[in-house]
DNA sequence: TGCTAATAGGAAGATATCTTCCTATAGTTT
DNA sequence: AAACTATAGGAAGATATCTTCCTATTAGCA
């Protein structure tokens, strides 16, 4: 796809938005690449995003475009295991993620899910 | 084998220390497992130390008797990958070092070296 | 309408550390 | 000398993030 029409989003990116919103829902205004892998791929019955790098990209996206911030987790107080980067919605975010959800409908008609969706095989 | 003889550097331990004195001896401090398996691989010919859990555990057990000290490396200077647990000799543990040195010669006869060694296959 | 070029997706793997589980080995004890 | 058992070694994989390379797709232009 050829340059990408400013203030359009990708389905992959609405998904992510749409997850951010709701860890926000449910308290926490945080999320990392990895834990959100886990959950779309349990939700979604999303295939595994192949080796992540396709969700960090998107991330990066995000980022970019200004609908996140990422700061890496609070340093030292994590033993044992690599450390996150942690994702949170800004406010313009915010405001997108929900006119995203809204567009989409109760019933959501997604336009067209990238490797993402149910997918057979 | 059982417990210990207090005192006593398993092969492994030794060649870890050894490895600790040459960084030393190059100018720097401190060093990391990956790093140093990849030097020991390279060097020794030794086999990958089969996912590195075998090194980390010796390291945590020469920290253990006060021979390396570790901490994790300069936080967010580093973008891009996970960070490091950088290893440094403590006075006792150079010394340690140097007597092990000394110990095996300059012909070096290792005392039985478990699987970091050239062994076949 | 058909092409081209830019970009997103996917595969693969590098970078690091640490855990769990099983097996081999060798000090100790009997 | 034999048996017991604690411990070291090795395999495998979880946890995280990011890069490179290739392919598929599509928006925009001619």
């Amino acid at each position: 796809m050829p340059r990408r029409k400013p203030g359009t989003l990708l389905p992959l990116e609405t998904e992510i938005l749409d997850a951010a919103l709701s860890t926000l829902s449910s308290g926490q205004a945080a999320f990392h690449g990895f834990g959100l892998a886990q959950t779309m791929r349990e939700q979604s019955g999303s295939r595994s995003l192949t080796g992540h790098g396709t969700l960090y990209k998107a991330l990066s996206r995000l980022e970019e475009f200004g609908l996140l911030t990422s700061r890496w987790e609070d340093t030292d107080a994590v033993e044992g295991r690599p450390r996150r980067r942690l994702y949170e919605l800004t406010g313009q975010g915010a405001q997108v993620a929900e006119q995203a959800r809204a567009a989409a409908g109760p019933g959501q008609a997604p336009g067209r899910l990238p490797r993402i969706a149910p997918g057979p095989a």
